[in-house]
DNA sequence: TTATATTCTGTGTGCGAACACAGTTTGAAA
DNA sequence: TTTCAAACTGTGTTCGCACACAGAATATAA
């Protein structure tokens, strides 16, 4: 019986309930001024009948605007945060008949200065919410305090800070991350292998995501006691020094040979395929992540062997999404959602970019 | 100047253009009776312009009731097809305001009668679009002449029929599915490794998804030359005789002593399983195809080791999607759309399963 | 009882697009 | 010139919902 009743409209439950549109009107947005018995009248044909609005309408004829502000990085061409940027627009693009309008706020990644600044401007323009790509810590406890003090709701993207009050975390799971890509590298490879992971010096602050994925992938090694089975050579890399990279690498392959596997956690594993390219070892299993032009080049080349992605262009698509899901359409929604890890390789690449392309 | 301009109604347009609203709407549509000088002002503005309809105020406005039928194999819970089942009831939930109405049609996968008399019936209902599995080739052949005679649009999920007029075609890639399943397996296998590969005896026609996932299987293993290298060990299994392929399966490990990996490349890898559970072989390397429950209830065991999953409830989802787009929406659409293929293992099942609930 | 405040309820308008319909212009035949 | 259909154009209603406003019913005070 409650099947089929998804076209129940605001006037035919007023005439089951003996009231006029008005009032079955006040009793769905709790707007006052209704008398016990018309509540209860309305509330009960409502149930009976399992009325749901038609969101259509509701938003054609809603007045209210929603405005929404995004808080992230900004970014080079190619660079981890345009994909995120490209999940922000199409969702603008969505939810634009919504009354919903998406507006972009970027700030540098290595000064937590700036951070602060476009926060405090975003705060005068008293958005209806704001999504937050918490990279500095104390400066975006401070700016979601603002945000609380206001009613403002606020999600968390790319990673989050535990114990507020958020309304939604897409992200990834760093830590299994880490054990899949070791999982993958490492099963199955002849004992006495040397494997070299790169670690990169950033300015600033150290990156989560990348030292929760070196966890998980030395949590692989421990309990498979691949301790004593393999060999783990360890480096770092400079950030802009690519010749001085390159050379590091020379002299990791010079004094090593068996080396059969090599492994960054960080975006930007093209870095690496490209030296071993030059250095002509291109037979060691290579494994990175994220799916940067880049890295997708090398992957179609089998100079690297796999990239784990986790879309943080969906990531961005869907804060969205369930802002509006919670705001505007009422709906319940799961505040921490982990991505799936997408295990992408030359194989299945292809597919992979067009099918994301046409969502 | 075309960036935020989308919300320019047809009002602006006919005022812009020095003609009335309906006018406008004429030349939207299409539909005659406009003056040439009429028809150019208004196709200039609106290209000026970049007008982009209000999609809800058009659902809401439309009186076009659109009736799609799917027509697929019925099922029972937990089996492949129930996953299908569930994109189509999704699709229909979000897409009801925009009046359509999704009624589905299930066929016995195994007695092609049963196609041909159902075919017939949703012939009869003159339905506005129809999904179709075309399990039965030459049945199904016949049945979108008829389609086509009516002008009734149509698409194919699950697999596809070459050289038809489709709409959309969304399903698996499974050439490259056998390839990777392979690639996964048998990446650095110590040499003379035994592998065993099942397959199982179907009543009625052959499945064709199963062969073309076995022929890239085969041919991973001739492009790496690893004919030699490894025993490939085949045996067949019979359908509803799981004590007789309990059997067939102790005795090959009886006869081979160094087997590293079974493979199957149908859905029902759970069996193999069971199987390998009951004969304590757990330790070989398990792989299979789709999330059904009990294949996921195993490899969350461990037992086994990596399920290949192309998200047949998304594939529904998106085929109902994409007919909506071009007949309501009058978007541009992908014909021919693979699915990416998702590597599951222990440790992303678990927000795998989570994420794809909430969608 | 009347005046006035308070609570409650119905009606009407608008959102943007679709479409029916009525009204106007044009051009060719009578 | 008149006639009349064909070509063309504008107006008005509708969809389901939100919300403003006016008006009715009831309660309270004078």
């Amino acid at each position: 019986m409650a099947e089929k009743n998804h076209k129940i409209r605001i006037k035919d439950i007023a005439v089951l309930a003996g009231v006029s549109e008005g009032t079955v009107d006040r009793v769905l947005h709790n707007r006052g001024d209704v008398s016990d018995k018309s509540r209860e009248a309305v509330t009960k044909v409502l149930e009976e009948m399992n009325y749901s609005p038609n969101l259509l309408a509701r938003s054609l004829a809603s007045k209210k605007n929603y405005h929404f502000v995004c808080l992230f990085p900004s970014f080079e061409s190619g660079e981890y945060w345009e994909s995120v940027d490209k999940g922000f627009k199409q969702a603008a693009l969505e939810f634009l008949h919504h009354n919903v309008h998406i507006e972009k706020k970027y700030f540098n990644q290595f000064d937590s200065q700036s951070f602060v600044s476009v926060s405090e401007s975003v705060l005068k323009t008293e958005p209806d919410a704001v999504f937050i790509a918490p990279i500095f810590r104390n400066e975006t406890i401070s700016f979601i305090n603002d945000l609380n003090n206001l009613a403002i709701p606020y999600s968390f993207i790319d990673s989050m800070i535990e114990n507020t009050e958020f309304n939604t975390y897409y992200g990834q799971n760093s830590f299994q991350s880490g054990f899949i890509a070791a999982k993958l590298l490492l099963s199955s490879m002849p004992d006495g292998s040397q494997i070299v992971v790169i670690r990169t010096k950033r300015k600033g602050s150290v990156s989560n995501q990348t030292l929760t994925r070196s966890n998980g992938f030395n949590h692989y090694i421990q309990e498979n006691n691949l301790d004593n089975k393999l060999n783990i050579i360890s480096a770092e890399f400079n950030n802009n020094d690519e010749s001085g990279n390159l050379e590091i690498l020379r002299q990791i392959f010079k004094q090593n040979h068996t080396i059969r596997a090599v492994i960054t956690f960080n975006s930007r594993v093209y870095r690496l395929a490209m030296h071993l390219e030059a250095l002509q070892q291109t037979n060691v299993r290579l494994i990175g992540y994220d799916l940067l032009e880049e890295n997708v080049k090398y992957l179609k080349q089998g100079i690297i062997n796999c990239l784990i992605s986790q879309r943080p262009d969906k990531q961005a698509y869907f804060t969205v999404r369930d802002m509006c899901r919670k705001l505007i359409f009422r709906q319940e929604i799961n505040r921490i959602n982990y991505m799936p890890m997408d295990v992408l390789m030359k194989e299945n690449i292809e597919d992979y970019v067009q099918f994301n392309e046409n969502i």
